[in-house]
DNA sequence: TAAAAATACTCCATAGGTATTTTAT
DNA sequence: ATAAAATACCTATGGAGTATTTTTA
């Protein structure tokens, strides 16, 4: 049995005669005539009473109409569902990001994906740190995270979003504000302020090396866990920061920023599973891509 | 697109192996891919993301996965259920029936009924005219009528249950209640006691034609509407009622039975609309018949 | 007698089989 | 090297067609 001995039942019960259904369905009576009778001689019971004047159904005939309308009502539903899930129009997808581009990237892509893919679900976790979106994405608590390029990748499939200039965010009252543009050096011996746990960010890993290869001493004053109390603490006098371009944007009253000139930008990178190949998430990686290079220009 | 690709996609999902899904399904691996392959093209996206050594569903396969089961899932039980009609063991049949039946033949009819048809929904209604219940069938109000013969069978079936005799219920105190029989002529000038509406009732109608016939005067003192008052009635010394052979099981203190020998015999049948073959229908006359035997012997 | 379903047969599309190749581990 | 899917090709069942007969209103 067959959704065919179905579609063709159907038209019959709906037409009550054989050579109009036959005609609705695009084919001869006989073979109409023969499907019907095979599929009754299958359920071993009669669907229809029919004299060559009158085609009636039976009792049963009745019941096995309102079941045969209902299974074919669900297989036409069923493709377009699964069809629009491959299309990546529906779905779920918890995007992780960090603390930089939690107030310039992460907004306009979650405005973007909204009005694209009304019918995903998104979850957006700003603040997070790198290492810490890499463990969330192995555990699937996350299956896309923007980050500074990690150490350990095992596993996860990287695509650069952009290079990001480094900057620093200086006290407005501090010597160095008036300055065009800001060296490594006369960072030395200054009081500066890192996202906490050396180990957990890249970012202030990132400041730590680079101190390190000048040959530099750097004095960390103080540890955030947040980009906008960061800035906060610059703001307030209490040292320097250095944070990549889009952080630069956080207009805060007494911050001044002013770009690093001799130190290799940061990259941003969206990291995945390597074996997530969810519809959702090849779109959301496609609207990251053109949010990404229109910032450029 | 028929349910073959359906049933062959599920075992494949489940079993996430081209070579064990075809074993399962009875056939040769490659038909397999094949059908799978087209099933795929037909949709238009991919259910299953494939390498020679693993097979996994994609997101989309995932969706489809649960509507597939769903509907197959649908499928058999669908035949089921109407096959449960078409053999009488589910549905819902409205029985009326005479007075004189109502409480020997209805409660038996139910019981059985009850007893072997557990699923179907019955309706009793004792206590109705003949003719009420022609009304009632014609309408569909009825299913099934235990009535006596009717004048107008036109779009009705009839089937005999049994050939009742006639017997008069007499109060203990009259004359004629030491007799072993009764005649007709005993009758003359006794008041009697009939069903109400001479036009409605078709015992009423028997019992003054058969007066008629016997060129005799028929005095009606009262006329009641159930069996159960006509018979209290006779107790109560009100007069003589000429009822059909069950009526006289109604043992009712001051109410003495006897045969009426010259007149001949009612006609209890069970009436249906011509055109019901409902399955409930076929089987509720089938015990009709077992039960009227049964009274026979 | 006329309209519609059933029967008789014919044909070809395709479901399924066998043999073989490709591919990824 | 091997296990499993894909490809190539073949066979035959049965779905659908045409022609005809049967039935009932």
């Amino acid at each position: 049995m067959d959704l065919r001995h179905l579609r063709y039942f159907v038209a019959v019960a709906e037409e009550l005669n054989f050579s109009r259904a036959a005609a609705r369905l695009h084919m001869a009576q006989p073979p109409l005539s023969q499907t019907i009778k095979q599929l009754e001689h299958e359920l071993g019971f009669a669907l229809l009473r029919r004299t060559t004047r009158r085609v009636e159904l039976t009792e049963a005939g009745k019941v096995y109409l309102e079941d045969a309308r209902a299974i074919l009502a669900a297989v036409d539903p069923a493709g377009d569902n699964a069809g629009r899930v491959a299309a990546g129009r529906v779905g779920r997808l918890v995007v992780g990001c960090v603390g930089s581009a939690t107030y310039s990237l992460l907004p306009q892509l979650a405005r973007r994906m909204r009005s694209e893919l009304p019918d995903v679900e998104f979850a957006f976790r700003g603040e997070m740190l790198s290492p810490e979106q890499v463990d969330a994405l192995r555990e699937g608590a996350l299956d896309l995270g923007i980050m500074r390029r990690p150490q350990d990748t095992a596993g996860l499939a990287l695509t650069t979003i952009r290079q990001e200039r480094m900057w620093v965010a200086i006290p407005q009252d501090h010597p160095l504000a008036v300055h065009e543009e800001v060296r490594l050096t006369d960072l030395h011996d200054e009081e500066l302020i890192v996202h906490a746990g050396a180990g957990r960010s890249v970012m202030s890993g990132l400041v730590q090396d680079m101190f390190d290869e000048a040959g530099l001493s750097a004095t960390i004053a103080h540890e955030v866990a947040e980009t906008s109390t960061l800035v906060t603490f610059v703001a307030g006098g209490l040292g320097i920061a250095v944070v990549p371009e889009p952080t630069a944007t956080l207009a805060v009253p007494g911050v001044v920023y002013l770009p690093l000139v001799d130190v290799p930008d940061s990259e941003l990178v969206a990291a995945t599973r390597a074996d997530d190949e969810s519809p959702v998430l090849v779109r959301a990686l496609g609207v990251l891509a053109e949010i990404a290079g229109g910032h450029d220009q």
